[in-house]
DNA sequence: CACGCGATTGCCT
DNA sequence: GGCAATCGCGTGC
């Protein structure tokens, strides 16, 4: 994907991500899904971002050019970002959720249950499953033959989905802002089912002809 | 170098 | 719903 697509304002760029594809090489195959929720955290303007007081060593590469990735630890786990906007703005995309498509069996083994909501329906699940940490802060995974990243209109993997949006998980400053970005109605995505407009029992129907044009995945 | 805390998760009531 | 575990990082002494 080129570039410009991430030289976006940072809420644009986190709809769009979702129905994208984030996916790993990782043990001999590949493990991931389809992102179904995420959040937008902007720069030295929002008290909730980790750019809010700006650079400093552990955050640099959120300051990265866009498109490339912020590995950062919290409570002894991982979250994964993608960088938006030019390079030096400081703001990035939060993945909260996938919905699991490959290398489930890693996933199930990585976070030691059989209930597929636990493999990727939170940020720290899912660089549990998908074997993300620090190593690869400040990556590009698109010049990386080992990860695919590609945004939802890219992949063509879904027709229509319906966005909901709330204020965002976790946070104690700017709460208020909606900022937090979802499937509607999928099972895979994280925090209070009331959320949703529709039941969340929904999982996304990725047809064959789409499936097979990401065959690659599956080797 | 001590201390407090967090863009989380898991377990308990 | 509440709350503890856990550990890297930022702050301040």
């Amino acid at each position: 994907m080129d570039d410009a697509f991430y030289d976006r304002t940072t809420d644009q760029v986190a709809r769009d991500l979702l129905g994208g594809i984030l996916s790993k090489r990782d043990r001999g195959r590949w493990i991931g899904g389809v992102i179904v929720e995420t959040e937008a955290y902007l720069s030295t303007n929002d008290p909730a971002s980790h750019a809010h007081r700006g650079l400093t060593p552990s955050n640099t590469s959120m300051f990265g050019p866009p498109g490339s990735i912020y590995v950062y630890p919290i409570h002894a786990k991982h979250c994964i970002n993608v960088v938006t906007q030019a390079s030096g703005t400081g703001s990035a995309v939060l993945i909260r959720a996938l919905q699991p498509i490959w290398g489930t069996s890693l996933m199930k083994r990585r976070r030691n249950s059989h209930d597929d909501r636990r493999w990727t329906s939170g940020p720290g699940m899912i660089c549990q499953s998908l074997g993300i940490d620090r190593r690869h802060d400040g990556i590009d995974p698109e010049v990386d033959p080992k990860w695919c990243l590609m945004p939802g209109p890219a992949t063509g993997l879904v027709n229509k989905i319906s966005i909901t949006t709330t204020p965002r998980i976790g946070v104690s400053q700017a709460k208020e802002l909606p900022l937090r970005f979802f499937v509607d109605g999928n099972r895979y995505v994280s925090g209070r089912a009331a959320d949703h407009k529709r039941p969340r029992r929904e999982t996304l129907k990725i047809s064959e002809a789409a499936l097979r044009r990401f065959g690659f995945l599956l080797s």
